[in-house]
DNA sequence: TTGTAAGCGTTATCAC
DNA sequence: GTGATAACGCTTACAA
């Protein structure tokens, strides 16, 4: 930065000024030109250490992802988020909660803000912190519901994981929101535990589809199914969500539902950023049709 | 740290001296003590930016993994890597090349080492940068492979993607060595793309088994298999690599090699800090066996 | 309109 | 043995 200022005969500060579009400083216009020139020929690029040791933090976003179902949804929300922090300077970077030194590293970095969207999901506030992508959540499940629906079966149980997860209960719950809106039965809980009795149990209690609440739990259903014989759709249907890569490898194929999250993951970003939300409107949810229901 | 210096009545310096162990200086156990409990009382921690500044670069790993296929051998490198690193006061990011805020993130962390383990392993020199992790691998594949052979099965063909990924590309060439090693026939390449062509036109070859190069592949094949009415073990022996959670979902449930990537992250770690890598031995690599082999 | 200088929290080099 | 002090590269209040 010295560089700069003494190749475009100005002092650091100014060339700080013009590089940051600082507002309150009234530089001409050409020595605005001459300053980005000098930076530009020198190649120069702010240190980012340095300014983040002035600013008291770093110029980064972390998202705190673990926990979470992975799969198309949070890699796509992780896209928006993307797109919209790159355009504006901002890093990004994804904690799974992996491991102590993982932990030691988003602290060292001193992140700007940090999005914890289990935490988030859990709290009272959603739609400030996750661009309404939780609020938004009861319509998509009413998809994935009126594809079984459309398919005639109102005995719908849903696929829930063994141990009791924050995030997924409030997953469950919306389920049981979306079944009541369309008139359905409250929905059984089917727990995913790798025992075949469950799902046999469920057929003889009437249920003839299942919704999941993650593909994986979906896959699980399918796979206890084909251990005693069944098959879906012909004796139960099955619905993921989430659209994982995997869930096509799966025979029979699994039908899903996908939502624009990326458009929430755009949203976030903007308004963490103090930005107006603007133009990105999550694109409605999606029922991908292949061969479980 | 001013105000540790303050309470124990010494000068910053020396408080730095202290809480680093400095080499070189002589200093009291007494006062050592002194400092050491005003840092306790005060809580002091470190300022990680300053530091960073100050030393030239943040005392952060950046392990690249994009491109490399995600499943148990990926995590639990990590997870190796991340308790050497953690233990050394280091922290570790990993980047699976998400795209531009990451990159953002990543140059502005301004990391000790960035470890890419694709270019890595393109590379002539692997042993100094993953642990072993490569050149131990022909060994890994001859598990693989040996579990086909103990079945009677001599005609076997890898499982490989469609595109050409040099990650992968290395991969094949250690299963071709391990099926030289062997005294097999050299192993025919099989294409999946979900042509259901390929792995009937391998039948017909005469290939008994398959040998794929990830756990994903393998899926793939079993894939197609179903698809054409043929099923895993009796048509055609499937065994995978990598273990990945799903894999166990599937069924015919996926039997695989698994390894214990856990040592070679530990080794990557200690060569990286410039420790002797001490005891931590690779345990062999192990079949899972499931139904598909 | 531009420049000067203080300060962010460390670590390292010297005197004492 | 310990303590000033300078530097790391940047931002910003204030002076000119």
């Amino acid at each position: 930065m010295r560089d700069v200022a003494a190749a475009s005969g100005v002092s650091q500060a100014t060339v700080s000024f013009v590089l940051n579009d600082a507002p309150g400083q009234t530089i001409p216009a050409a020595t605005r030109e001459r300053v980005r020139r000098a930076a530009d020929e020198l190649g120069y690029r702010p240190h980012s250490i340095a300014r983040a040791l002035r600013e008291g933090a770093s110029r980064i976003v972390v998202l705190e992802a673990g926990g979470l179902p992975r799969g198309h949804h949070l890699s796509s929300f992780i896209a928006g988020l993307d797109e919209e922090l790159g355009a504006a300077g901002f890093g990004l970077l994804v904690s799974y909660g992996e491991g102590v030194s993982a932990r030691a590293a988003i602290t060292a970095i001193e992140p700007r803000a940090v999005i914890d969207l289990p935490a988030v999901c859990a709290g009272p506030d959603h739609d400030v912190a996750d661009g309404g992508w939780i609020d938004g959540m009861v319509a998509h499940r009413l998809v994935q519901l009126r594809h079984l629906v459309a398919r005639g079966h109102r005995a719908v149980a849903v696929a829930v994981p063994a141990g009791d997860d924050p995030f997924l209960a409030l997953m469950a719950g919306q389920v049981r929101d979306a079944a009541e809106e369309l008139g359905l039965p409250e929905p059984l809980p089917l727990v995913v535990d790798g025992d075949p009795e469950k799902p046999v149990g469920a057929l003889k209690a009437g249920v003839t589809a299942v919704a999941a609440l993650t593909d994986d739990l979906a896959l699980g259903v399918l796979a206890v199914l084909a251990d005693t014989g069944l098959s879906a759709p012909g004796d139960l249907a099955v619905i993921g969500f989430d659209d994982t890569p995997h869930g096509a490898l799966w025979r029979p194929a699994l039908t899903t539902v996908r939502l624009d999250a990326r458009a929430y993951g755009r949203r976030t970003a903007r308004t963490l950023l103090g930005l107006p939300v603007g133009d990105a409107r999550p694109a409605p949810a999606r029922v991908i049709e292949r061969a479980s229901a």
